[in-house]
RNA sequence: GGCCCGUUCGUCUAGUGGUUAGGACUCAGGAUUUUCAUUCCUGCAACAGGGGUUCGAUUCCCCUACGGGCUACCA
């Protein structure tokens, strides 16, 4: 594998620099052909980067970079120079790979006798190897973790964060925040690794704090990708206020939203539970109660179910598991009152009275 | 190999020539909650190593180690 035994750095030994303008042209009619940029000898290039401050390497480092390829066509090194110069930027922004290469830039600013823009080498985001973030190593694009079920809003506080720290201990950036308080003075030299569980926290708590509104937008599709009748709105936000809480990311808020939008499966060991002699109690009590009132609140609800394990004598776990697993289909969930809220009490005595 | 850049809890990070080295995620324990989730509280856990400079270094300098990047007629 070792090809190149000798240690010296291998640069164009300037073979055509000799050439006389005769030889040039005879060439240049016949044989493809590169242009250079002549780099000078035993000079020392140095520029300034706002995140390391001062920069300096040594001329001889660096080799004829080719600009114009045999091609026809730039290579990147010159093309970001001039279309940059053309367009008036005045700050480069790019990952940290670009130092390197950046004194030949200097140079053909200088060359040109343009003005150097300010430059801004970012840290690089890193795999948990602490390599230079990969697509080997997981999802590399903004677009992988959208379609991953993370919010915009999530993504950018999450990057913004990467590299860069407020004065004081706030986390949380919406991007109006963000452009009031970033600052590339407060942009950190070393690499940061990207840490999903964190992003995983983050989107949570926009999950949570966002408006509704805001949630139900991102939702929507979601869910209607799972052939869900997201229409009743009522139903519908009231469903997502309460995945919402118990998810991370909005393809998490699916599973809490099942029972609300499609049938029920029954376990043996669920149908045995609500089979036996107590729950039948309490179902039959429950059920028939309300079927005796037209509206209810919740807090009449709760009343009721506290009613019914009086009347039932039964109490704990073998009063709330029946109702809630012939309503849920599981024995973990939302409160009683807040679940028969989202059902409506046509379907909460449909689903009670399957049982009975 | 050469050149360049970097190094504070597992991870993201704050910070200072003299601090109990702070916060967040994760993890563990607890409180609230009829359950789950949420929320709250507590705890575990770090200045890579060696030399200097200094009354005193995590902080300043040098070396080493380690990590990363770049080494194309790619970007």
């Amino acid at each position: 594998m070792k090809l190149a035994t000798n240690k010296e750095h291998i640069k164009y030994d300037r073979h055509c620099l000799n050439l006389s303008q005769d030889e040039i042209k005879a060439k240049m009619e016949g044989e493809p052909y590169v242009i250079r940029m002549k780099v000078p000898d035993g000079e020392e290039v140095v520029f300034y980067d706002v995140v390391r401050e001062r920069v300096a390497i040594q001329c001889d480092e660096i080799d004829d970079q080719v600009l114009i390829k045999s091609d026809g066509f730039p290579t990147y090194h010159f093309a970001n120079v001039v279309d940059d110069h053309l367009m008036g930027i005045t700050h480069v922004m790019r990952g940290e790979e670009w130092l390197p290469s950046t004194p030949k830039h200097v140079l053909l600013y200088q060359f040109f006798n343009w003005k150097l823009p300010k430059f801004i080498h970012l840290p690089l985001l890193l795999n948990p190897d602490k390599s230079k973030l990969s697509k080997r190593q997981g999802d590399v694009s903004v677009e992988d973790y959208l379609n991953k079920g993370y919010l915009p809003e999530t993504l950018i506080n999450f990057v913004a964060l990467l590299g860069w720290h407020p004065k004081d201990e706030k986390e949380l950036f919406s991007l109006s925040d963000l452009e009031n308080e970033f600052s590339v003075k407060r942009i950190n030299k070393s690499g940061a690794v990207f840490d999903v569980e964190k992003l995983k926290w983050m989107n949570g708590q926009y999950l949570k704090n966002l408006p509704i509104e805001t949630i139900m937008k991102y939702a929507e599709p979601v869910f209607k990708s799972k052939g869900w009748d997201t229409k009743n709105t009522e139903k519908f936000k009231a469903v997502i206020e309460n995945a919402r809480k118990r998810a991370d990311t909005i393809h998490e808020m699916i599973k809490p939203s099942i029972p609300f939008y499609a049938e029920l499966e029954y376990s043996d060991e669920d149908n045995n539970l609500l089979q036996n002699e107590s729950s039948q109690k309490v179902l039959t009590y429950f059920s028939e109660k309300l079927t005796g009132q037209i509206n209810w609140t919740e807090a009449e609800i709760k009343l009721l179910v506290n009613e019914t394990g009086e009347i039932t004598g039964v109490k704990g776990k073998d009063l709330y598991a029946p109702l809630r697993i012939s309503l849920f289909g599981e024995v973990h969930g939302p409160d009683i009152p807040l679940l028969i809220g989202i059902l409506g009490i046509d379907e909460t005595i449909i689903r009670i009275q399957r049982h009975i």
